[in-house]
DNA sequence: GTAAAACCTCAACCTGGGTTTAGATCAAGC
DNA sequence: GCTTGATCTAAACCCAGGTTGAGGTTTTAC
């Protein structure tokens, strides 16, 4: 049986091939290259050629950028990957667990957004005078100045 | 009995004074007033003075920057606001209200991530092969190219 | 009266994640 | 061989949300 109809991990796409596949912009891609994100071979014109694995580093950026996780971050985790294939199972199942945790990260810190937010709305914040989120000026005024630091005091917030 | 130790709602403070008291710095206030989310009076010197209703939309200018919400958003909230007084407790309550909608959307963005996320860890997906969030280069190579619209198919983040 | 500190404007710079443009080179079809 | 389209590099530009710096005035403190 012949290999032609299979895809060798190693064999080269151009750019081109690259941006129908990924729907990723050529300048995206040297851009991301730049970065040290994915690495290309060259023909004899000097124009980029892609090892197919690099299809699935593309894909882990743009899942990551969907995810909100910083190019640098991703940078980061692919100095963790094998340079010359694709990530295994056991790779993917680690990053993904890693994004998954700051994922987690983000949406606790919204929430205790939305908490702070709600009591502000719900208690004497309404007047603007001690809440967290709003810089308790007022307050300040009858105890004299200096550098006020935000969001130290929590009398509305956290009432306890 | 003398006005003098209550604060005026249109007297004016010094670039120092509005410092000390939110903690923004002079650059800040410079950029707020120059992007109308708030405005100054000027002494002789062209120095600036700020009202002191100005603290409260400074304020409100740092919880928002603190929930995420853009500038340009508070400063087109800005427009529903009183120019010449404090915001009231109605206008507190009403611009509250919509940022804590923002932040619930934001939530559930975050959430339904997650859910994707943790459908591909626990699916097919760990393959590689159909997960929404990494493009299924694999599935494609079988069916010819063409451009590859991303996060189109749901095989795997949502199988029903 | 003078020096230091604060303030002014305007312009340049920063990060992140790229896009756009200019000018040159390469590859492919006829 | 020639034209057209694809690609190359380098540099400039975009957004947000500011900061930093240069060079000039104003205010304040002694």
């Amino acid at each position: 049986m012949s290999l032609e109809p299979f895809a060798h991990p190693n064999d080269l796409l151009t750019v081109r091939e690259v941006v129908a596949r990924t729907g990723v912009a050529p300048s995206a891609l040297r851009f991301y290259e730049a970065h040290g994100l994915i690495t290309t071979e060259r023909n004899r014109g000097n124009q980029r050629l892609y090892r197919r694995h690099m299809l699935r580093r593309i894909s882990l950026i743009l899942a990551a950028r969907r995810l909100g996780i910083p190019l640098a971050d991703v940078a980061e985790i692919f100095t963790t990957l094998p340079a010359d294939e694709a990530p295994s199972h056991r790779d993917w199942v680690r990053v993904s667990r890693e994004w998954k945790r700051q994922l987690e990260d983000r949406r606790r810190y919204i929430m205790n957004l939305e908490r702070q937010l709600t009591a502000c709305i719900g208690c004497g914040c309404l007047s603007m005078k001690l809440c967290d989120l709003l810089n308790p000026d007022d307050r300040l005024r009858t105890r004299g100045q200096g550098p006020v630091r935000l969001h130290e005091s929590s009398e509305c917030i956290d009432p306890a």
